[in-house]
DNA sequence: TCTGGGGTCCTAGGACCC
DNA sequence: TCTGGGGTCCTAGGACCC
């Protein structure tokens, strides 16, 4: 049995544990860049604010209703989600760390000597609404597909108190028949508009077409495994995070601009940036990467331009994986030239490090370079200690107090690329100088 | 005027290997 | 006229997730 616990409007909750004034409001979270809405409190929903809608089309309706609008401080979120994750793993055998606000849970076994699973369950959430402030909801179910509808229906009625499991054929079948297909785990808009078209229309529905239909339709092995799943068949198994974090197979950093940039220069100063940024994520995860992708991408909503909006060139590095910030840029700026076309107007960049391992399997010389600072590998073991105390030195006095001259703007400017983030709350639980004052 | 960021998995063609 | 089978890696793209 597989349980599934997510934090309602997580990061509106997270907001309100520590601005309780935004109780019974209508509260929004928005994107980077003040952009989209990204979380919305009961309040805002009602008030008919769609998830991820553009700031600027829901501003006035909000402040007509008293409503407020915050920056998103990934800060606070992601220091509450570990603290949530805490909790969780204390009360089961294994936790699947799935989102910044989702797990899944082991529940194997919990019910012989803990009371019936629904008492458990209920005991899990008082605990973690107790300790971190955050409500959330569990649904429980044989497949992980199955654990979220469970979650789904324990969040839209409110008589269920939160919790749902789905053990039966008959609840099964009962719940499936309650939800719309285009809320499966696994239906997204493509998908939603073809079962609709063939005038299925509930997750019932979904769960009783063929297997080569499945396949044929819905994106071959992984359609069929998802109706297999509705139909109480494991296709997924759980995966325990160690220590509540998640090891990635890929990692990226990406941005929206705060204006068009044209400039070649200007580029390289938010992608040295970005990569600076995806090397730290890389070395803190114990990782070196052998892929390294960068994109660059025009205003999509500019009915001037024609697709793709986004270009993207990937190298495979001549000389082997490897975690080294220095190195990467060396990488980057080669394929950023690659990218980069004068003449067009730019609003976001980003980098994907792909290909993770851990280090120690050799390093690759590039038979056809020519040996410098940052690619002979003589420099490697110094190189290696010189990433060790700049991530040192930045976890200790912040991030960014040493970094790659290329990612510093000219003296006295603003970097150019920088987006805007106006109504950003304080790192409470991160930041000492950002403590909550109680009076 | 203003429209996010960070992930996963799968497919498919081409180059290349033996 | 007739032109293998099985595999990996690379690269790009498309669907999905929160």
């Amino acid at each position: 049995m597989y349980g599934l616990v997510d934090g309602n409007n997580f990061y509106v909750s997270c907001e309100r544990v520590f601005q309780p004034r935004l109780d019974a409001r209508p509260v929004v979270v928005l994107s980077n860049n003040d952009g989209n809405v990204v979380s919305r409190s009961a309040e805002a929903k009602q008030l008919g604010i769609p998830m991820g809608a553009p700031f600027f089309q829901v501003r006035d309706l909000l402040r007509q209703h008293q409503g407020h609008a915050l920056s998103s401080n990934y800060a606070l979120y992601g220091d509450m989600s570990r603290r949530v994750m805490a909790r969780l793993a204390d009360h089961v055998p294994a936790v699947e760390v799935y989102s910044i606000d989702e797990a899944f849970l082991d529940l194997h076994g919990l019910t012989s000597f803990c009371g019936t699973l629904d008492a458990r369950a209920q005991r899990i959430r008082a605990d973690v609404l107790r300790c971190t402030g955050i409500p959330t909801c569990l649904g429980m179910a044989p497949t992980k597909t199955l654990a979220k509808v469970a979650n789904r229906l324990a969040k839209k009625y409110p008589e269920l108190h939160g919790v749902l499991r789905l053990d039966t054929d008959s609840r099964r079948e009962r719940a499936l028949r309650a939800l719309p297909v285009a809320d499966v785990w696994g239906v997204g808009r493509q998908y939603a508009g073809k079962l609709q078209a063939q005038g299925l229309r509930t997750a019932w529905d979904l769960s009783q077409v063929s297997e080569a239909w499945a396949r044929k339709h819905l994106g071959g092995v992984v359609g069929w495994r998802l109706v297999q799943e509705l139909r109480g068949q494991p296709c997924h198994d759980l995966q325990p995070s160690e220590d509540g974090t998640l090891s990635r197979q890929s990692i990226s950093c990406s941005r929206s601009f705060g204006q068009r940039l044209t400039g070649l220069e200007d580029l390289w100063g938010a992608v040295s940036t970005y990569l600076s940024r995806a090397a730290e994520k890389l070395r803190a995860q114990g990782d070196q990467a052998h892929l390294l992708t960068i994109f660059l991408s025009q205003d999509r909503y500019d009915t001037r331009v024609p697709p793709p909006y986004t270009r993207s060139t990937t190298l495979t590095l001549p000389s082997g994986p490897t975690a080294n910030t220095l190195r990467l840029l060396a990488y980057g700026r080669r394929l950023l030239e690659r990218l980069y076309e004068p003449g067009r107007r730019y609003v976001k960049a980003g980098v994907v490090l792909d290909g993770l391992e851990p280090p120690g399997r050799g390093q690759q010389l590039d038979l056809f370079a020519p040996a410098t600072a940052t690619t002979a590998p003589v420099s490697d073991a110094r190189a290696q200690q010189l990433m060790q105390r700049l991530d040192a030195l930045n976890h200790r006095f912040g991030r960014g107090t040493v970094r790659p001259a290329a990612t510093v703007p000219a003296a006295g400017q603003p970097a150019p690329w920088l987006g805007k983030s106006e109504h950003r709350t304080p790192a409470y639980t991160t930041r000492l100088d950002e403590l909550l004052t109680v009076r």
